[in-house]
RNA sequence: GCCCCCGUAGCUCAAUCGGAUAGAGCGACGGACUUCUAAUCCGUAGGUUGCACGUUCAAGUCGUGCCGGGGGUGCCA
């Protein structure tokens, strides 16, 4: 049990002891560190549901309390809190469990349900570029805090490759070589043998060819109308179609696997549109017999609104009019087979905020089908948009979309130079200068991200992704590699952690106490779905060890005893961050 | 038209489900490197939290109405 949970069963009792809801004794972080280390809100709270004041509620629950040794002092202010101050020894007490638990003392979930993290989801065809950035980062931290916490978590890529997009490409490839054999409908497999092994295109001609022919599309009706027939054809099982796309899907996901692979983003499966494509069919006829969907201009819906919404909801739209399917059939299938083959509990889909009317009627929709049930989580975890300096969506100077790939090459580039620039750094061997810009760059890039709000637009500023000062991931692995140094030093030494004495440096208290929130925090990340959470945190850790660290020179302490306990404080320090940087997705160098 | 998100220091952003005196970073100004890595630390300046009402012991946070920005609104994803 946390300090915080200790002290909140503690002011429970005392609450429940006054013949009150022990409800109201959960303890908070003090918000005025000056004058305690915990608070408790409960008297204010409690006041008007038992007609009493609460400053004589808070006395008499401050006479209520029993912890003589977990609490130093207990006391009323302002106009009822309780101020706690947690006495020295207990502090250095509950850092000492966390040195000798391996999980921190960080509590697993008692009930390990699965949770399928729905992110990244890529279109096939088109490279990546720093508008997938935020999804893929953003889920990939959500991911692990869950599977940190216990939870059975599976990443999922969902890639798009099943929709219009496909259609279109297939028109756009068929106008430029209308010779290749995909496209002649009498070939015969049997006669002529199979389709080329060889793909006909490569991703770079997709990139190219997807905004072109999504113009064309925009401007030309009957080239519209042929993507749509394609698009059939393919959900229908033409054979060129589906040779074609197995070579669009290939090249697609070779790519995007390097692409992801070079973010440290793992997915555990690659599934996308076309892995459910089997089940849409069934489920169409299904759903239409069971009276769940209804043809409405030739088309197929399922009706999702509901009496009390205040807010236009347009039905969900299961096939168009020819008959063809779109994200929506592909998305509530995959509902239905994530929940029925996978056993999910919990579908966390981090997409973009737009898309929130749609995952809106599509989570409504498998409740009304029964493919999730009310026990079913589904939530659309939203975030902003990355915008240029300009307010605008982010593009290169010249206009471009800035793929992804170039802009890891920019931030380690930027952290290179920051290595050249120090002394220490020109005796490192190539290989791990290199290695350490990669990881620094990209600390700078993720750490950027997701210590922002996800659901705030926010603006991509290279300059300040360079710079890899102040409030940076570069910071961040800085004060790790520090304590880093400083451990191989003792160990070189001779010198080894040892007890954890009762803090007596200010600097070194405030660094305990911040310790000892850990698992309150990477909850509170969880229940938030806000990898902020977890950033802001780590940045305080960082901070405190830093002021601590220029405050007391732990390798030419005299007092041996308390610097084997400053050895044993940093250490919990480091492996504190290293666990809150990896939930990240941020690794630390041994140097830098 | 209707709905959703956002609006906080010069700039970029936080703010522990309603708590005390709204915090960081950058930028500005002034300090600290013969000491465990200065990608650091210390100090100063900087605010009517878009506006107006309301709810209550207490509002950046909740409600209503405006203003401004972004997005969505059945055959794109």
């Amino acid at each position: 049990m946390s300090l915080q949970q200790q002290l909140t069963e503690i002011l429970g009792d005392a609450f429940e002891a006054e013949g009150m809801d022990r409800e109201f004794g959960e303890v908070v972080v003090s918000q005025r560190p000056e004058l305690a280390d915990y608070q408790c809100n409960g008297a204010l709270a409690a006041a008007k549901s038992v007609g009493r004041q609460p400053r004589e509620i808070a006395e008499a629950v401050a006479r209520r309390v029993e912890a003589p040794k977990l609490i130093e002092s207990i006391e009323i202010a302002g106009p009822g809190f309780l101020n706690v101050v947690v006495a020295d020894a207990s502090l250095a007490r509950a850092v000492a469990a966390m040195e000798h638990s391996e999980r921190l003392t960080v509590e697993s979930v008692d009930d390990p349900r699965t949770v399928v993290v729905d992110y990244g989801g890529p279109n096939m065809s088109k490279a990546l570029h720093v508008g997938h950035l935020r999804a893929a980062v953003i889920g990939e931290s959500l991911k692990r805090i869950f599977r940190f916490l216990g939870y059975n978590t599976i990443g999922d890529i969902h890639i798009g490759d099943w929709g219009m997009p496909v259609g279109q490409l297939i028109v756009e490839l068929q106008d430029r070589e209308p010779d290749l054999a995909y496209f002649d409908p009498e070939y015969d497999t049997a006669v002529s043998g199979s389709y080329p092994a060889e793909s006909p295109v490569t991703l770079d001609d997709l990139s190219e060819m997807y905004p072109v022919i999504t113009k064309r599309c925009a401007e030309e009706p009957d080239t519209a109308e042929r993507a749509r027939q394609a698009t059939f054809d393919l959900q229908n099982g033409r054979d060129g179609y589906l040779a074609l796309w197995r070579h669009f899907h290939d090249v697609s996901v070779a790519e995007q696997r390097v692409d992801f692979g070079a973010l440290d983003v793992e997915f555990d499966v690659w599934y996308g549109e076309s892995t459910v494509h089997d089940r849409l069919a069934p489920m169409v006829r299904d759903l239409l017999a069971s009276g769940v969907a209804r043809e409405s201009d030739g088309a197929v819906i399922i009706d999702v609104e509901q009496p009390d919404d205040k807010k236009e909801m347009p039905p969900l739209l299961l096939t168009r009019s020819d008959g063809s399917y779109l994200y929506s059939t592909t998305d509530l299938a995959t509902i239905d087979m994530r929940v029925g083959d996978m056993d999910m509990n919990a579908g966390l889909y981090v997409v973009d905020a737009r898309q929130a009317l749609h995952f809106e009627q599509v989570f409504r929709a498998a409740r009304t089908a029964g493919y999730a049930s009310d026990e079913t989580i589904l939530e659309h975890i939203g975030f902003g948009t990355v915008n240029g300096t300009d307010g605008k969506p982010f593009k290169t100077r010249e206009g471009g979309v800035l793929r992804l790939g170039d802009l890891i090459g920019l931030v380690t580039d930027g952290a290179r130079e920051r290595l050249d620039e120090a002394r220490i750094a020109e005796e490192y061997p190539a290989e791990e200068r290199d290695a350490i810009a990669r990881q620094v760059g990209l600390a700078a890039l993720k750490f950027g991200d997701l210590s922002n709000h996800r659901m705030s637009n926010y603006v991509f500023d290279l300059e300040r992704f360079s710079s890899f000062e102040g409030k940076t991931g570069p910071y961040l692995q800085y004060s790790a590699v520090r304590i880093k140094s400083i451990l191989r030093k003792a160990d070189d030494a001779g010198l080894s952690p040892g007890a954890l004495l009762a803090p007596t440096v200010h600097q070194e208290r405030v660094l305990m106490l911040r310790l000892v929130r850990l698992q309150e925090v990477i909850y509170r990340a969880a229940d938030l779905r806000g990898p902020n959470v977890i950033a802001e945190y780590a940045f305080e850790v960082a901070t405190d060890f830093s002021r601590f660290y220029e405050h007391c020179h732990i390798l030419s302490e005299e007092d041996s005893n308390r610097q084997a306990s400053w050895l044993s404080l940093v250490e919990v320090t480091l492996r504190t961050l290293d666990l809150l940087l990896d939930l990240l997705g941020i690794e630390i160098p041994e140097r830098m």
